[in-house]
DNA sequence: CGGTTCCTTGAGGATGATCAACGAGGGTGG
DNA sequence: CCACCCTCGTTGATCATCCTCAAGGAACCG
């Protein structure tokens, strides 16, 4: 959404330090949150503090819309993962943005709509039990082009954490990938 | 949303027959649905047959919108579970109608978060593991009131597909949990 | 060079899935 | 009315698999 309607409608821009949060699991969404500079994760938790990540979300991205909109506690927690700046708005102003623009509106719409496609993708991935399976989704979802081979940009305890696997289980699956010419390893890097 | 209008913009009823499907995974998008009468479960299945079922849809629910609001195939099934009468609009009249009426899609939008709401919850409890903290959570979502106690209208096999369980530990969870007085069991029938 | 963070390997154990078999109830048609 | 067939619930035994725990190696960075 354009920043500067943003902050004529009385957004204000906070800068997060690295591994700070910017909402936690089980408060009340307040504020609309948009990313100006920086990377935001966001992820949701269990009992022994093993986490799921929902998504990472870069420059230009909105999160955590969802119980904004429904007036719920937010169910997942999200924090910066470098120095960012985020401009944040009110509930009542957002609302009035939806109202006055419906093209806004319809945007968030589609947004909502791409998220829940995700959503159910991912869990279609996750009840299919294999974690090969779940591994190669995860893969799949964010490679930027299909047909070349690219470099994955992501730790093996990121990827865990995408598809909720452990650590020692994505290494043995994506060493076993690798043996059978799914995908590439070079120098400790994964290259799909 | 209001049927009359929905016919107005030239949708049809359809009759459907129990287990009927109404749309595939993997077709593409072209109607909006919405319930007249009837019950509609919507579902993804994976490759040994195993279901795992998004939601169960009533009398004046809608289903389906996702993929129509951004042109993608279908990730899930939806069959009647019952002879249903649906009534369905073309992809441009729909939006026809949500361009004219910032209401209707102001609700759909509120929808929209709330379906990304529940499976955010959803994804919670299993990534969560525990069978029984599977099955709580399901039963938590279902309980109309809270405090009261109440029967269960799901067979164990229903609650097995809900969440991603298979039928035989479904009931050894839930006489466990029996036998521990968290919820009872009368002549075969939950009771939480 | 010391401290992170990330990657790797092995052994062992827990647990849910799988397979097989059976019981119980409800509805239907002969 | 009874025999049959469904669907649903139940139980036990076995198995495969991923998690857990523990330990150490490799790469990177100030």
């Amino acid at each position: 959404m354009d920043i500067n309607l943003l902050l004529s409608k009385g957004a204000v821009i906070k800068d997060y330090s690295k591994n700070e949060p910017i909402f936690e699991e089980g408060g009340f969404a307040n504020f609309y949150y948009q990313i100006i500079e920086g990377c935001v994760k966001v992820l949701v938790s269990n009992d022994n503090g093993k986490e799921f990540i929902q998504g990472y979300f870069y420059n230009g991205d909105s999160f955590g819309e969802p119980p904004l909109l429904i007036n719920e506690r937010y169910p997942s927690t999200a924090v910066a993962l470098q120095n960012s700046k985020i401009i944040k708005l009110s509930r009542d102003n957002f609302f009035q943005i939806l109202e006055e623009h419906p093209s806004i509106q319809k945007e968030h719409l589609e947004l909502m709509a791409r998220r829940i496609h995700e959503k159910t993708t991912i869990q279609k991935s996750i009840i299919n039990q294999s974690p090969e399976f779940r591994i190669i989704h995860f893969l799949d979802s964010h490679k930027k082009n299909a047909g070349t081979q690219e470099l994955i940009p992501f730790t093996r305890q990121e990827i865990a954490d995408f598809t909720g696997l452990r650590v020692e289980t994505v290494i043995r699956v994506v060493s076993k990938m690798n043996k059978q010419k799914k995908l590439d390893i070079i120098d400790h890097k994964i290259y799909y």
